[in-house]
DNA sequence: AGTTGAGTTGAATCCCATG
DNA sequence: CCATGGGATTCAACTCAAC
């Protein structure tokens, strides 16, 4: 290795924040809660839980120390079952929340049963939520006995480590997914079944809560970047390990139970990942290189004098030699002027403003676009 | 009065357990908690409310054509800390419940920022939750920054006095008002405009975050009898007493605001009660949900890297992990890419892309028709 | 009368790099 | 820390005027 490929590595390595001994690719089968308190600070870049939906459907649970939870039908002690439920929801909230970096996201899905003192929790912990998301089931399990509605959905929990997290959000490739219409909270998707569901040794499901792939796919692809640091601490049959390898995102995995730990590897071994090409996303306009107006005069494209107007015709302004614009007595950007005119807040001139161009108008935006296609 | 009538008399408000100083078809103006605390215990079958949200807004927020978005910014959202949320949502919940009947059912509508509080609450008073409902809203505000998944649908929790409360829900009158399938926990319900929009003196809306009657509507039908008592303690401008008057059950209303009161009244005096053939004109359900191409790449019918071409062979294209695809040169949906290949203002890509399957070209609107069916 | 198009609006925790 | 300024960003439904 050659000193320049060694800084390039070097820095690779610090762009990632990845401290060597981060056990990515790997399936910890431990208890979450000790397992993340072995990672250290600010190290993950998003954290996918799907945790026990506990209490009432007569499944154990367990305190934070490890001793079950008996199962009672009196009051006194459904007050302390709820109590020993949000000791364990604060317990493994609070190391998820030190091992995220300080833009690092959160997920946590849940029903009725539990969403509610989760989404508190993590409210009191000081996460900020972002969305509440439902995911409408296309064919959920009829209620049988017709005593209630069909419980059609289960709700996830989008939150930033805190209220200043700049956090990520592939808006573009979001709004594709859904035929260039933004992306709403209501996500219709089909429950895990078919060929998808992972089997047992007896052919009966391994996992009764296994999520539908296509649930993954859209939060990785919404909140991450490839490369990324994903942390399941409910692993499970590891359908976040088996997407985030398909898409490219590097992920680790804590699952207590030894038989899910062993149906998950086997899992995440037989996916392949995506080639480099199909996994390219609509990159957000942020991303292009920036482009200043005065280069499109500099470069001719747009020549001091040119009248520019609005999309109705309502304001003109005159280009001058310093790229500044004038209009109603007044000087300055284009985004400013065009602000000016409407007596707006704000305004994106490269939209805002048009030239006329064989009898039609053309927004400066359409001239940008040909400026960055002329640099190739 | 002869001693049968007296009789009948007697038995008829026995059965209604309506104490005489019951204020039914009243608008009480004062603080709620106080209001509900001068009511006797176990009076009402069912309490609709829609407290204040804490939505802990920032600073203003424009359109993208320049405008201003007309926030709640009312003095009755504002609390200090979660710590006051809390404390004065404890307090409603828990008058709200001594005057609940046994089998009495309690309604609260919310968002992500305060329905997990208010769920864990009423959990830890001691009600006992049936659903929650997810209100999907079919023309939301959009996220005019690009920043969130859109925020389109409200939550309600349904729950009952107590765990062993025979609750009211007419299972038959729901399966009907959805075309003779269960009625599921996710509602599409437009939000509350035009014409049933309550206006102030001036034109403008006479409360920030008045409901729909449909939503009303469906609740009040699913989960009281004719007769029975509904009080709501955030009355606002009386949703929830003009669909108790329509449907002939009674109303309670307590509003602090004199300026809602007022409202309230004028509209609830203007509603008439609905015959009985009238209240069974059910409105019929949505039509087929619209399949966006993402679905298909989501559930893994169409892996991202594909190639697709057009029934002759004449161009290609590759799916991306977006579900945009990617031909000369230019990136967007199968729509806009098979119109730029064509030269084309406009295609319908469905029918004009195709897929290579067992060596027959297959038409994308073939696989939507899979997944559709898929779906049930 | 019916159609078209511009304008308005709704419970919203709504930017970020640079100096 | 704050101030500055470039420039990114919207969907469905209703109202009303124009034709």
């Amino acid at each position: 290795m050659n000193m320049a490929t060694r800084i390039a590595t070097a820095e690779r390595r610090a762009q990632r924040a990845l401290p060597i001994d981060l056990p990515v690719g790997q399936i910890l089968q431990r208890d979450c809660v000790e397992a993340m308190a072995a990672l250290p600070d600010a190290c993950v870049d998003m954290i996918f839980a799907d945790p026990p939906y506990n209490l009432q459907l007569g499944g154990d649970l367990f305190r934070p120390e490890g001793s079950r939870v008996d199962a009672v039908d009196d009051d006194w002690d459904k007050f302390d079952t709820f109590e020993a439920y949000d000791r364990f929801t604060r317990a493994w909230l609070r190391e998820a929340r030190r091992i995220l970096k300080p833009n690092g996201t959160l997920w946590v899905i849940g029903s009725y049963h539990n969403i509610f003192r989760v989404g508190a929790a993590l409210q009191d912990i000081g996460y900020w939520i972002l969305n509440d998301i439902i995911w409408r089931k296309s064919n959920p399990m009829p209620n049988f006995r017709g005593t209630r509605f069909t419980n059609a959905h289960e709700t996830l929990i989008w939150a930033s480590r805190s209220e200043d997290s700049r956090y990520t959000f592939n808006y573009r490739a979001m709004k594709a997914l859904n035929d260039e219409l933004q992306m709403r909270s209501d996500w219709v998707i089909p429950i895990c079944s078919g060929g998808e569901r992972a089997k047992d040794g007896e052919g009966g499901k391994a996992h009764p809560t296994q999520k539908p792939e296509a649930l993954l796919y859209r939060v990785l692809l919404a909140c991450t970047n490839k490369g990324d640091v994903v942390l399941d601490p409910f692993f499970g049959t590891g359908t976040t390990g088996a997407v985030a390898r398909r898409l490219g995102r590097q992920w680790i995995g804590i699952e207590r139970e030894s038989r899910y730990v062993k149906v998950a590897r086997a899992r995440i071994d037989s996916t392949l990942e995506l080639d480099e090409s199909a996994m390219k996303i609509m990159p957000s306009r942020a991303a292009q290189p920036k482009v200043p107006f005065g280069a499109l005069v500099e470069s001719g494209l747009i020549v001091p004098g040119t009248t520019v107007t609005d999309a109705r015709r309502r304001w003109t302004a005159r280009v001058r030699a310093d790229a500044t614009i004038d209009a109603i007595g007044q000087q300055g950007s284009i985004h400013k002027i065009g602000a000016a005119v409407q007596g707006a807040p704000s305004c994106n001139g490269w939209t805002f403003w048009h030239m006329e161009d064989a009898g039609r108008l053309v927004p400066l935006d359409a001239l940008r676009q040909q400026y960055l296609a002329a640099l190739g």
